[in-house]
RNA sequence: GGUUUGGUAGCUCAACUGGAUAGAGCAACGCCCUUCUAAGGCGUAGGUUCUGGGUUCGAGUCCCAGCCGAAUCACCA
């Protein structure tokens, strides 16, 4: 079905041709939603064309006004203000979208077809060394969402993470582990295995900084004291020993990994994120040494006296980039080579998508430059999905000075406050404790879910821990209890038999309550598509949300059991219905579950 | 210092490719449950969109300069 917006940029496209005699394209026409203080519902901004009409706005308005009203059935009126010509649409057109929508439930969404592109999208990205804290979480719904959100506009998906299991910060943990340890795991701590190995990571720390302390007493200078310790030499030799595949320290590292995993696939569940295709690191690392090698051997890179190996990017305007050390171990560049390289020998990739915090900008801008080099003709293409960092009312996170809001411990407190607020509210009767459980854990998701992703990607966003996640007012909870309300008119009206996949009669008069709330449904699409275009999940919880307002409105000023006219009556049920099925697939975009009571 | 990025109500955020009188929520103060879920609805108050220029029919949005903040420019990841 043609959306009106089309037909009308297309009928404007024949005024100006019919009018004028002059030729302007569809994309020129700018059409617009007519603002509330005027009557209309579609608005066409005429300025850009009064070079071709040669008269004043208000005339030129007039005029394609006209043309359209005899041209286009849809058309049933117009007023014109300055510039702007406002349409009115007959209602019938918007009860025609209705019953549409009514008949697609996939209304919205582009199915995908063999032709599909694939995409490959890289979240999460954990460090073995620490749990996941507001920070991950906020990569992590992104990533998720955008992958939904890419498949509903027609692309195939596969969600990937590299894990970055390896590296001098993975033997801090285990040489303290092994230290102070005593044998503890998290069966005897009853600890989850990401946090236990989060302590020994931070117990290190102390440490190492306590040595310093007593290193820098004795007279000596900060980088000497560095450059003596003994615990950092341990560390060292056991990264060294590692590459080496020592065999103590393959089981150790193997153990404790494993328990990081286990603890990691927890919060990962819990929070609805999953993936398809996991890489480590520590299968990627030395991959992308061999390219890097070849480079070399190629010409594209140089080595230096110390035998590090770089490369020279200042004609693609920046710096210079180290790629190997000088005792030939890789760096973080050179394993997203290795990494790369694999994923598109594995999958037939149409596009590279790296979920990366805002932090790493020039790390992919220089990635994309070296791949290319490298010869893979897609790294131009690669596109870092850039978000902002998640900061404190002070400021930014920091791990070591234990301000990180911890992902776990945070899921916990919003599925309480959750069962707090509900069991206040005591709208859970007749649920089993089971059920009621599900409800607080959906709830306090939600407004978690919703809190991170409503805000443009982009931008940096504040998090205040005293003050807790809302759950009124522009929330993930309130767009939830507008969902329950719909569900609670539609069981109703089932129990008293009404046949509500009945189509809906075209003739009945419409408020322009009900006509803005069919028009905003209508908007699915094109939020959806553009959600996917400027990757931001945010445009469809704005969207959603706008949404809901409208329908609550509506719930509130108008009678839908109680019509007396049964064809509004069903109109009514009807529109509920759509609205419900909306906000519960927009929401889905989002990983936010939709209760059916609350 | 170079590069990138941001500055909108007391607070957290919107505002599609430049469009009409810059919108929501929270917090504050009123009002509305014998009614389909009050986690709701309605209202009041709250703004020099950091500052100063420019571009044009029109600028929160684009350009220039300045002020303030953030990120990055590592043989860390």
């Amino acid at each position: 079905m043609q959306g009106i917006e089309t037909i009308i940029s297309e009928a404007v496209v024949s005024a100006i041709a019919s009018l004028y005699e002059a030729e302007v394209s569809v994309e020129a026409v700018q059409i617009q939603k007519t603002r509330k203080e005027f009557s209309g519902d579609i608005t066409v901004v005429v300025f850009p064309f009064l070079r071709q009409s040669r008269k004043g706005p208000e005339q030129t308005a007039e005029e394609i006004g006209q043309f359209l009203e005899g041209k286009v059935v849809s058309v049933q009126a117009f007023n014109v203000v300055k510039g702007f010509l406002n349409l009115e649409i007959a209602p019938s057109h918007w009860m025609g979208m209705l019953n549409f929508m009514s008949e697609n439930d996939a209304y919205g969404f582009t199915p995908e077809t063999e032709d599909s592109p694939l995409v490959m999208v890289e979240y999460s990205s954990p460090n073995t060394n620490k749990p996941l804290h507001l920070g991950h979480i906020r990569n992590n719904l992104l990533g998720w969402s955008i992958s939904e959100i890419l498949k509903a506009t027609g692309n195939k998906v596969v969600k990937t993470n590299i894990v970055n299991d390896r590296g001098i910060h993975i033997c801090k943990s285990m040489l303290a582990w092994q230290k102070f340890g005593e044998g503890i795991t998290p069966e005897s701590s009853g600890k989850k295995g990401d946090h236990l190995i989060g302590d020994f990571y931070v117990k290190f720390d102390q440490e190492y900084k306590k040595e310093l302390a007593e290193l820098q007493a004795t007279g000596l200078s900060k980088e000497e004291a560095e450059e003596k310790s003994a615990l950092m030499a341990e560390a060292r030799e056991m990264l060294r020993k590692w590459e080496a595949k020592d065999e103590d320290v393959y089981a150790l590292w193997q153990k404790m990994n494993n328990w990081v995993y286990e603890g990691f696939d927890v919060t990962y569940k819990r929070l609805g994120v999953d993936f398809d295709k996991i890489y480590y690191e520590s299968d990627t690392y030395l991959v992308g040494k061999d390219k890097v090698l070849e480079g070399l051997a190629s010409g594209e890179f140089y080595k230096r006296e110390d035998s590090s190996v770089w490369a020279n990017l200042e004609k693609d305007g920046l710096d210079e980039k180290i790629l190997l050390r000088s005792d030939g171990t890789s760096v973080y560049m050179t394993q997203d080579i290795g990494t790369a390289k694999l994923r598109f020998d594995d999958f037939p990739i149409d596009k590279m998508v790296y979920v990366v915090g805002n932090e790493q900008n020039y790390h992919f801008q220089v990635l994309s430059i070296l791949l290319t080099k490298l010869g893979f003709d897609w790294g131009k293409d690669l596109k870092h999905f850039s978000y902002g960092m998640v900061e404190l009312p002070e400021g930014k996170m920091k791990s070591r000075e234990g301000t990180v809001v911890d992902a776990d411990d945070l899921m916990d407190e919003m599925i309480e406050s959750a069962r707090q607020t509900s069991e206040e509210l005591g709208k859970l009767e007749g649920y089993s404790q089971e059920e009621a459980e599900e409800v607080y854990r959906k709830v306090g998701l939600a407004a978690l879910k919703y809190f991170m992703l409503k805000v443009d990607p982009k931008k940096n966003m504040v998090f205040n821990p005293k003050e807790s996640i809302d759950f009124n007012g522009n929330t993930g909870p309130f767009i939830q209890y507008t969902y329950a309300r719909i569900c609670s008119v539609l069981r109703k009206a089932k129990e008293q038999g009404i046949d509500i996949e009945a189509t809906v009669a075209s003739g009945i008069a419409l408020d322009q309550n009900e006509i803005d709330l069919i028009k905003k449904l209508t908007q699915f699409k094109e939020t959806v598509d553009e959600a996917a275009k400027i990757y931001s999940p945010a445009i469809i919880a704005n969207y959603v949300y706008d949404l809901v307002k409208d329908y609550n409105r509506f719930y509130h000023d108008f009678s839908i059991l109680k019509e007396e006219n049964e064809a509004v009556k069903l109109f009514r049920i009807k529109l509920s219905q759509n609205v419900g099925s909306i906000v519960k697939r927009g929401m889905g975009l989002l990983g936010i579950e939709m209760p059916e009571r609350m």
